[in-house]
DNA sequence: CTGCCACATGGCAGTCACTGCCATTTCACC
DNA sequence: GGTGAAATGGCAGTGACTGCCATGTGGCAG
């Protein structure tokens, strides 16, 4: 890597590290992009071309965890079974919170102080939902279901999901592996209800 | 109703048409705020007391079928069984479907070309799936489990998108129940992997 | 070492979503 | 018909974001 990329790196590192700090401060609206880009020393143009809006500012840091998750979800090889693979993305994401709990406990403080971010948290978990569906699709090679992929990747997501906001509403006292646990037990003793009509039919037919 | 309130509700409702109409012809970015009011002959400052943002101009439409949903659900017993109260939701969202479906197909595609509107509608998932595992919990009258709430309410969000994608993926070709039922026998049939470690280590301590 | 070139930077003007404030209009009720 | 509360709409202002262009800087060839 070149010296030109490397300072870049940083620049990119410190901007998105000297908003949170302003952020944790002072809160994400009372926040500019001006006292950012004065805070990090650079044009408020020069800011806009590493981080195309302010949001991404904040979603970044979570966009980095669920980067690691689907990479740890990649580096299991296609034959290993589809359980096992998910449980890679589910220990990343434990990784992760048991590696920077302050920070992330200040980011979702930031998250739920401020209800319009909410909605790019939303998206980017979206966003990874259909990617881990194309690459549960590409696993199976073909002969998979699109059905069976989406509902997959969306359960997945929904125990990430699920695990994170267990773990930061206890104010992070609760041990993380404890929560996966429960939550996975809770999936795997198949008690999670399933929308049936009263009379139980599906399943008859056809 | 007062004259007056049902009026409100008419131009509430106007405007909101005009904007989806005008969204459809020359797509949402284009559009702008003055054009959708001048359309819908009110002031701009009028129309944000009625739509808070511009998203929400789009947002509401899903937001309606969403609330008929909710509505669906809190219309059954609360002796009913969980599984049954959860189908009426499903059904709900059944009926939204074919109520009007080239709207819906419009719709999507509003979304679909437009990245920015994703988070949005995004966002209201999440929030509706809030509400519904606190209803869920409220049901279980404070005995429940809260993970077990979330992870309910989550799934079957997710078989609501999961179906409505489906459906408008395949440009409303393809039957909704069709759809429905096999989205719900995957569920039922327990093929739905939970991530587990390889050793299938879960449950077998504490 | 030096000049060159690609690229990163930053300033400036402009657009547009959104807000607070205030004058005006409208309508339900007396 | 008058009156008070509520709806309306205009206006000025803020702040996020963009296109354009001038400037500066680092890597590379000579």
């Amino acid at each position: 890597m070149g010296l030109r990329e490397a300072k870049m790196e940083r620049t990119r590192r410190f901007i998105a590290d000297t908003a949170f700090d302003l952020f944790v401060a002072q809160g994400y609206d009372d926040t500019t992009i001006e006292q950012i880009a004065a805070a990090a020393e650079v044009g408020t143009r020069t800011l806009y071309r590493y981080y195309s809006t302010k949001e991404a500012l904040v979603v970044t840091f979570v966009e980095n965890g669920l980067d690691a998750a689907m990479d740890a979800f990649l580096a299991q090889p296609d034959d290993t079974p589809l359980a096992g693979a998910l449980h890679a993305v589910i220990d990343s994401v434990e990784h992760t919170i048991s590696a920077n709990p302050a920070r992330l406990l200040a980011l979702y403080e930031i998250f739920d102080k401020t209800t319009g971010l909410r909605a790019g948290l939303a998206d980017l978990c979206w966003s990874w939902r259909q990617r881990l569906a194309q690459e549960i699709l590409r696993r199976e090679d073909g002969a998979g279901d699109v059905l069976f992929a989406a509902l997959t990747a969306a359960s997945t997501m929904n125990v990430i999901e699920v695990i994170v906001q267990t773990w930061t509403v206890n104010g992070g006292h609760v041990d993380v592996a404890d929560i996966v646990r429960a939550a996975l037990e809770l999936l795997h003793s198949k008690a999670i209800p399933v929308p049936l009509p009263p009379a139980g039919l599906v399943g008859s037919a056809s």
